[in-house]
DNA sequence: ACAAAAGTGTTGTAATTACACCCATGC
DNA sequence: GCATGGGTGTAATTACAACACTTTTGT
C-alpha cells in the first residue's frame, strides 16, 4: 500500500428536496466566492477534522436551511472524486440526499450569498462544478425510493391526508395516479401510515381523514411501483 | 466555507464477490502490515493523486485479483469516514462492489500477505477496521440488484445455461427457487438473456440450451423478486 | 432401466387496473 | 345545486406460485 503523494480535502454536498406548490424543488445557493462566484450550486462544505460524514452533512443542512429540531431524512448518495472536478485543488465530494421536514424558506448561510428553492424541471443555468450530475443522482434516488420504501412520508408534515401523500408521488414522479387505487395501496401497505383518529381536515371537497407515519419500516410491502410506459 | 484544519487521505476498499461451488464468496486478504497485521480485511488501497475513484478501484482490483482484460462489474457502494475508523490517522474509505468475470484464483498483491475466497456464510474472525460493515453492505447491494437489474449475468461465464443462472440466484439469496417458474421468468424478461444458437451443453441430465447476455438493459422487467417470507 | 436436470402445461389464487359510483364539504 | 376532492365497489385482466408432466441425456 503506497502512501499517497498529496493530501486532498473532503467535502459534503447536499441535494435537498422538497415539494412546493405541488412541484419537486431543490435547494440551490448562489456562490458568494470564487470559483464560480455568482453561479448556482448545491449547498455544501468541508468535513471538519473530528466530524463523521453524516455529522458534517447534518451541520451543513442546519447552516443552509436553519433546520434544527427534528431529524430530517438524510442519506448518503455517492462520492465524486475526479481530479479536475474542482479547479482549486483535489476535493472529494460526498453527496447526501436530504428531505427536511416542513421545509420553509431557507436561511442564507455563511458562504452562500443567497439560497432558493428551484423547481427541478424549470429551465435554468447549469450548476457549478459537477453539481448537475449530483442533483440528477439525488432526484433519481428519491424517485426510486418512493417505490419500495416509506420515504414519501418525509416530504409531508407530521399529519397528512392520503391526497397529500398522493400529490408527493405525483410531483416526484411527474405522473398522475389513480386516486382510488392509490388509496387502497397505501392503506394496505403494512406499517406505512396510520390514522390519527383525530377530526378530519376541511378544505375543498369532502374532508380528508388524517394520517401519520406508521411504525418504523424499511421496506414498503407490497411496493408502489411507478408506471413504466 | 471554512478551510479544513487537516488533510485526510482517501482509500478505496473492495467487496469482490463470486460464486465458487455454488457458494457466494468474497475476496479477503491477510494484512501483511500494521495495523491489524495478520488479520483478515478487504482488499484496497489509497487513491493516487491523478486517479479518479473508479480508476483507483479498477487498479486495486487488478492488483489483487490479476484481472486485466474484460471490464468487470464495478460499482461504488458507500463512503465511510468516521474519524476513528483507522487507528493511524483520518482515512476516508470509498467502498466498491466488484464482480470479476470468470473469477479464478486471486493473486497475492503487494501489501497482501495472501488473499483467498471465503464463503460469506462460513464462520470466521471479524474483519479488520470497519470492513465487516462494508462487506455486509456489499452483499446486501448484490442481493438487491439481482431483483431489478440483470446483474446476475456478471456472475456467469460468457455462455451459461438457465440452470447456471438459477444457481447464481440461489447462492446469492440463499434460497431454493422453482426451476419451472425461474425458466419462464428469465426467458420472458426482455433483453435479459438470448440463446447462443449453438449446440446444447451436455452433463448430467438433459442437455441445457446455452445463453449469453442480452442487449444492454439497466432494469429487469418484470423484476425477479426474492421470496420475502 | 433409472437418475438427473431441462423444459412445458395447467390450474387455482392473488394482485392490479380501470372506472363507476357514493360521500361530505364549500360556494 | 354544483364543483371538488375523499373514499368504496366491482368486474376484467394479468401475474404468480405450485406442481404434474414430458424430454433428453449419462450411467
Amino acid at each position: 500500500m503506497p502512501a499517497p503523494l498529496s493530501h486532498p480535502d473532503v467535502a459534503v454536498d447536499l441535494v435537498v428536496l422538497t415539494i412546493r406548490e405541488n412541484q419537486l424543488c431543490f435547494l440551490a445557493i448562489e456562490r458568494g466566492i470564487e470559483p464560480f462566484k455568482g453561479e448556482l450550486a448545491l449547498p455544501g462544505g468541508f468535513v471538519l477534522p473530528d466530524e463523521d460524514l453524516h455529522e458534517a452533512a447534518e451541520r451543513e443542512l442546519r447552516e443552509e436551511t436553519g433546520i434544527s429540531g427534528m431529524a430530517p431524512f438524510l442519506e448518503q448518495l455517492e462520492t465524486f472524486g475526479k481530479p479536475s472536478r474542482d479547479p482549486r485543488r483535489r476535493i472529494f465530494s460526498v453527496a447526501y440526499l436530504a428531505l427536511p421536514p416542513n421545509a420553509g424558506s431557507p436561511q442564507g448561510g455563511s458562504d452562500a450569498a443567497s439560497s432558493t428553492w428551484l423547481p427541478v424541471n424549470a429551465p435554468r443555468n447549469r450548476l457549478a462544478f459537477d453539481h448537475e450530475t449530483i442533483l440528477e443522482h439525488g432526484i433519481e434516488r428519491a424517485r426510486a425510493k418512493l417505490e419500495y420504501t416509506p420515504l414519501a412520508r418525509s416530504f409531508c408534515a407530521e399529519e397528512f391526508s392520503i391526497g397529500d401523500l398522493r400529490r408527493v408521488y405525483e410531483a416526484v414522479w411527474g405522473v398522475e395516479l389513480d386516486r382510488a387505487n392509490f388509496h387502497r395501496k397505501v392503506t394496505t401497505a403494512e406499517g406505512f401510515i396510520e390514522p390519527t383518529g383525530g377530526p378530519p381536515r376541511n378544505g375543498k371537497g369532502r374532508p380528508a381523514q388524517l394520517y401519520r407515519s406508521g411504525p418504523e419500516v424499511r421496506e414498503l410491502r407490497p411496493p408502489l411501483m411507478r408506471p413504466r410506459n
